[in-house]
DNA sequence: ATGAAAGCGCTAACAA
DNA sequence: TTGTTAGCGCTTTCAT
């Protein structure tokens, strides 16, 4: 096997007592100049490393987070809460156990179980899009935060992204642009992204004194193939400005909106939501958007797992999606 | 503390060791009906877990495996060779370990010693996109897999796509559809995608008795805007076809020939590769396109870790990129 | 300043 | 069929 911390002892001529001081550095640990220095010969030379699983039993608290996913591959940025929950993580010295469960129950409950038993200090469950769910219920007695999604009665700590105020920002910036007559392309799906940017596009629009007209809000699926349908009727409602559900609303809407002649930015402005990485800064001309945190949703979640964040607002954490500008509007 | 094997026996009036013969369901042990019984009920009554960590301790050897990525975030598919090494490893008992370095040495080796030091069984180290690399040297004396990537010797045992075959069945694709003169926009970055599929393009054509025509290979940058400005030579070359290095230029090029009033397929067919999530089913039409094999890629390289797939030729192992066929052609 | 020794929760001989 | 016991590698009092 591996060298382990008797080895380095027994090879500086001290005890394992006084290793361990060393490779900690305690700080009520007084030790010898030179034990010290021969107990750094001896794990260099020996190529020692400490056994982390050791430690933990010992000590009796683990450093592992235990992050649950419904779908690291559904969609891409699913990808960016792993990382930036793994990143902060890390920074305090915490390691991530991931489990994809495709949303299957089962696979689910082995995933929290396996966790249990790897002693996790607590468990980040997230979901690749804003939703209201039922937290499975070995969760119920563990260490819980969510991520991207929230329980029904808002019974545990979760952090999501600010709906209400990313419609309000692309409004905003669609108003600041000089529109007045400003469409929605609102999603089909019932979904906090849905009621949360028309809550915003309403109340940007409110502020700014232009009235809210229902006929300029449209609903269409919230893929290509819906913004691509829906282009014919937001022209026809006379709007200067478009802002899309999602980024992938929006390319559908460019494709329709270039088939009837239309040039973006000059004859239609165009917002999209999401900042999808593939899509939103390589359509001609580059769509401006607003961010999904999912990095900081991530992130966020593990601070407040590890105690760091305070749920300022008592439940529900909301993290800022930002404005991205490009050359839409 | 949460409760214990110890409490767990003494509950059912077992030793310790009764309690973990029918927690592990040993076979070559003996245990009464009666005991057994008595052993779960307590378990069940106690909610009792078995500590991982200590299983581990003990029996000398962990179950985890390593994943340090290169960069989870970059680009979306690598989550799926993170979702194929989580399942494959799952499937066999495993947790992954997922570290994420953003390409910076420095972090690298961080998170490839605080795997070593929770006793991974080995590591899985994998890159986004499909190329030669330096093995960072602490992989040196670990066992190691490399994961959409090679070492430059070969040194250390690989699972990487089969780019010669992509590139060739992509040909393919487009020959069986009646054409004969097909350009390829190729990639302008050295890689073993530009070699290996130009490679596929070329064997594909000469099979098929259909002369090569290096007027009808070009070079792009490999993204969106590369497919847009190439689109003017390719349609001046008269090809009737167009296989694109990847489905961002595919995306590029369908612009292109739409702002020359020219219909896919109608009057120019169109292959792609990777099979991108976001863009590929969605683009009017749908394009067609060779699917990189990601899920596959992580889930091959944990089983090659395992010892359960024998690496057949030595050294690199080619993963076949199937094709997916849609409405481009 | 340093060491001895008792655990942490579990497994695996070996006894009984 | 079941129990005893000695570790696994490390931390941590408590002596010295």
């Amino acid at each position: 096997m591996s060298t382990t911390m008797r080895d380095v002892a027994r090879a500086a001529g001290v005890s394992v007592a006084t290793v361990s001081h060393v490779v900690n550095d305690k700080p009520g640990a007084r030790i010898g100049e030179d034990a010290r220095r021969r107990v750094h010969e001896a794990i260099a030379a020996l190529g020692y490393r400490p056994n982390a699983l050791a430690k933990t039993l010992s000590e009796g608290s683990s450093r592992f987070i235990g992050l649950v996913a419904d779908a690291i591959a559904t969609t891409p940025f699913a990808g960016q809460i792993i990382h930036g929950a793994q990143d902060e993580a890390w920074r305090h010295g915490f390691v991530l156990l991931v489990a994809n469960t495709e949303g299957n129950a089962a696979a689910e409950n082995d995933a929290i179980a396996m966790m249990l038993e790897h002693q996790v200090r607590g468990i980040l469950y997230s979901t690749w899009y804003h939703r209201e769910i039922d937290v499975p219920s070995p969760l119920q007695h563990t260490e819980t935060v969510l991520v991207n999604c929230f329980a029904a009665d808002d019974a545990f700590p979760a952090v999501v992204p600010d709906e209400v105020q990313g419609g309000r920002t692309a409004t905003e910036e669609l108003l600041s642009a000089g529109h007045r007559r400003i469409a929605f392309v609102n999603t089909t799906s019932p979904s906090p992204a849905r009621d949360g940017r028309l809550a915003g596009y309403r109340a940007a629009l409110a502020d700014a004194g232009v009235p809210v007209d229902d006929a300029l809000v449209f609903e269409a699926a919230p893929e290509q193939e819906g913004g691509y349908d829906i282009a014919g009727a937001v022209v026809d409602s006379g709007a200067t400005a478009v802002f899309c559900h999602n980024d992938r609303v929006a390319m559908g809407l460019y494709d329709g909106l270039r088939d009837r002649g239309l040039r973006i930015p000059g004859d239609v402005a165009v917002m999209g939501f999401d900042n999808q990485d593939v899509i939103a800064a390589h359509l001609r001309p580059p769509l401006s958007t607003v961010a999904l945190p999912h990095y900081e949703l991530g992130a966020a979640g593990v601070r407040t797992l590890l105690g760091l964040e305070s749920p300022a607002t008592g439940a529900r954490q909301l993290v800022a999606c930002p404005p991205v500008l490009r050359e839409s509007l």
